[in-house]
DNA sequence: ATAATCAAAAATCTCGAGAAAAACTGTTGA
DNA sequence: TCAACAGTTTTTCTCGAGATTTTTGATTAT
């Protein structure tokens, strides 16, 4: 039992930045999803090139790869700004998920081994500690749990012979968090979750696929909902 | 009845290029998917720069939008290639196709208006002439039955109302289209493409989710089968 | 007061040169 | 004969300045 998550991703995710260009990309990706550029704000060449500190050319270079993951859109000869936010893009993005990650799931409960199994249940455990930290309040644990969700979620789909799948589930996963941050911050975690969660568990170790992508459909289409909840202006 | 393909993409695509730099991406992707650069080619910079006539900052900028299309793959500090094939690559995405286009033809079904039927049934008489014209043997139609083709394919599931799913499904029929034209390249089209494409028509405006998505899916595998039959060396 | 027009300002896009890294080649030693 | 090493060459990556385009602000006429 290494490490893990092992992504292998298409775009190489899990290594470090080697250059300077992938840095500002990373550092940027990063500041969009936890909402420091809000949805909509233009993005300047010229003001974020001094801020992350690097040329014009490369700063643009960044820009161009966050184009990729759909934080970020072009407009032809009027530069860049961060995708805007709606409760449609919202609910689209989601039921996609759904319709990937179920099928990932099926896939995986039906093709993985005895190292998926422990790495599932290695997982959960470590994303039921930071619950339990979570429900403490203590301070700076929000950040360590959405890591392990994330984690939690990947390492389900891992045996998942499909890379394009794991690819656009990525893409998703990304553009959802952006908006679970929004969620979060009003809405602390039910305590229900952690239940959904273990049965997800239960029922991919006892190979139950019908049962395990029912559970993870509801379990993600709940999110939904969460933001739906949220006061309108938020979303504008 | 105004244009038939409106690409509403996230990264806009109808529209004709306004900068140099997606001009040359435009043309380099349409290089790459017609084979002229081979897969696994490295693409170097100093040479393609004079190749597209634009500045190497330009053209670098080009690659990374086609790292987007996962069409090229860009390693570390070690340049840009062309991405690599391999069946058990075309396998993955001609699965992931299915998965995505039948979900997509299920909703447009669902929720298709007089419209949208009317589009089907135009881009379906569209692709017929087109392949009136294949039989008979004239030259250069096969760039028109592939523009058709993907037009017919795109209709079809128009009024899907995600805007993701479609996004997917759009790289994803990129991709297959490289490994398409190596096929057709040897193996002509088979006569009963069309009744194939009669028939989800058919299934399709008679409200027959179940049918239409059935009879795609056997659709889209086929080609799989098709690229199977080629000689081992041509995938290596 | 509103709308249209035109000029100034800001931002984007583009390019070529310099610095850093990787790949290649010929040589040396076992 | 093969492997390792060092210098050379090639290629990539980065940066700042110039050319175009878009946006802003003020002026004028209706």
């Amino acid at each position: 039992m290494n490490d893990l998550v092992s992504s292998t991703d298409l775009a190489s995710e899990a290594d470090e930045p080697k250059t300077l260009a992938e840095a500002a990309y990373r550092q940027l990706r990063r500041d969009i999803i936890e909402g420091v550029h809000r949805p909509g704000e233009k993005l300047r060449v010229e003001h974020l090139k001094d801020q992350y500190e690097v040329g014009a050319g490369t700063l643009r270079e960044a820009l161009q790869l966050l184009v990729t993951d759909a934080l970020v859109v072009a407009q032809g000869q009027r530069g860049f700004r961060v995708a805007p936010i709606s409760l449609d893009d919202f609910a689209d993005i989601t039921r996609t998920r759904v319709l990937l990650e179920t099928s990932a799931l099926q896939q995986s409960i039906e093709l993985g081994d005895d190292t998926w199994e422990a790495n599932v249940v290695a997982a959960f455990h470590m994303l039921s500690r930071a619950e339990d930290k979570l429900i403490e309040g203590a301070k700076g644990t929000r950040e360590e749990w959405e890591l392990r969700n994330r984690a939690f979620h990947e390492v389900l789909i891992s045996a998942c012979p499909s890379r394009w799948i794991r690819h656009f589930q990525n893409i998703l996963y990304h553009q959802s968090e952006r908006y679970r941050r929004l969620s979060l911050f009003r809405q602390p975690i039910p305590r229900d979750v952690h239940a959904e969660h273990q049965a997800i568990v239960d029922a991919a170790l006892a190979r139950n696929s019908a049962e395990a992508t029912r559970i993870l459909s509801e379990h993600i289409l709940r999110t939904l909902d969460a933001v739906r909840q949220l006061p309108a202006d938020f979303i504008n």
